[in-house]
DNA sequence: AGTCTTGTTAAGACATGGTTAAGATAAAGT
DNA sequence: ACTTTATCTTAACCATGTCTTAACAAGACT
């Protein structure tokens, strides 16, 4: 989950840009006080701020610059004002980028992720990256939130595949953590066939598999 | 002295802010043909590329991602069109800015700095930038954090040498080591044919090998 | 009975590792 | 410097084992 700082004094705003960002999961805290940003910056650790620049009786340049002094974190300034000196000092300053109101929450987004990319390559937002979701509960595979529609079998297998991401996975394995396959270990062959059906079922193109892929003479390997 | 590379086929602006950034002792190499382009990334070294998206009769997202799949080089995209969907799908690509034309020369020279203000900084935190990852248990190796497609015989062969690197590694070695070769000492001819289809993986060079030697006589060598 | 699911089979598609031969390259001999 | 020789590279091809897939059979469930 990534955390983020945000210091806008319009509420409603940074409302719609909380719950825009909460989808993405990022969680936005917003405090429309700067000083109250400032003191939250040294309780908590947060991956990036956005600071709005057209605070209300204070430069907002000299809140950033605080922040810099004491913190190695990433800033965004957002503000009202687009014209051209304003951008080169705050940039000049150490932000690490300049948004100009109004801006469409998707640019913030992918500004944020941007940024963060190269602040801390390891930052993975795991949860939206991930295109199959397995509920165990209810017995169910979602790809891309459909639910897909599956037989006992090969629900058990691509199960298998979805708590080992990124394993390869040996025919044995398949057939030792299945009760619903015949316990054969010769009939290498089903399986092959459990697979294709699989493949036909989460594959766009079955001749060049995106997620199950095969890995010949060893078994198979799934990727998220 | 910071270097850039410049895709633009606006001879009129490159010069421009060739001219410009000059002042600020940023060096600009400009390519109207973005293959040009990608061929001097290969053979120079630069800081920073700036990419116009707008090229004639093709696509500059495609030109971006092959730049940002050889290479780990900050990015900005310079483009006429200014609509959403062409920001965010150049930065989720992987770029680190998106500039609209057009732009004030001030903003560029200041988010060029940004940016590699930034990305200095997270290369002096990374500490051990490893080029090739072995990783045993899933049976993988990564250049540059990307999962090479290696065959089984071609990953045993560079799985060896990745445990000894900077070791002089001799044929008969390498046949001992590994089970999946034919263990007849004779045909060396083979393996100076695995060899030759990893290097064509992993070397951008084949023929003037960065990573994978030769010692004449001896047998191979691996570097990082 | 009718539908759905799983397993069997067999043809053939495919990837892989090996072979070969021509050519490139480096070292040694003259 | 030149030729010779040994060594290495590399493209093209082939044999082989592996994997895919369609069609069908057998069984299970409704």
């Amino acid at each position: 989950m990534t955390k983020i700082l945000m210091v806008e004094d319009d509420s409603e705003l940074a409302e719609v840009l909380t719950q825009y960002l909460l989808k993405f999961n990022i969680e936005v805290t917003n405090f429309e006080d700067p000083f109250l940003g400032l003191s939250a910056l040294k309780i908590n650790t947060y991956d990036l701020v956005i600071l709005d620049l057209t605070l209300p009786g204070m430069d907002g340049l000299d809140v950033c610059k605080a922040i810099l002094e004491n913190h190695d974190i990433p800033i965004i300034i957002s503000s009202a004002r687009s014209d051209i000196s304003d951008k080169v000092s705050a940039l000049q300053l150490g932000a690490d980028d300049y948004l100009p109101k109004p801006y469409d929450p998707r640019e913030l987004e992918v500004r944020i992720k941007t940024i963060l990319r190269r602040f801390n390559k390891s930052i993975k937002t795991k949860e939206e990256k991930k295109i199959f979701v397995l509920d165990e509960e209810k017995k169910t595979i979602k790809k891309n939130n459909l639910v897909l529609k599956l037989t006992a079998a090969e629900y058990e297998v691509l199960s298998l595949f979805l708590k080992r991401v990124d394993f390869i996975i040996s025919r044995e394995d398949i057939f030792e953590h299945s009760n619903l396959l015949n316990s054969d270990y010769d009939n290498v062959g089903s399986l092959s066939v459990i697979i294709n059906r699989i493949r036909h079922k989460i594959e766009e193109n079955t001749k060049d598999p995106k997620y199950l892929h095969t890995i010949r003479g060893m078994g198979y390997k799934f990727t998220q």
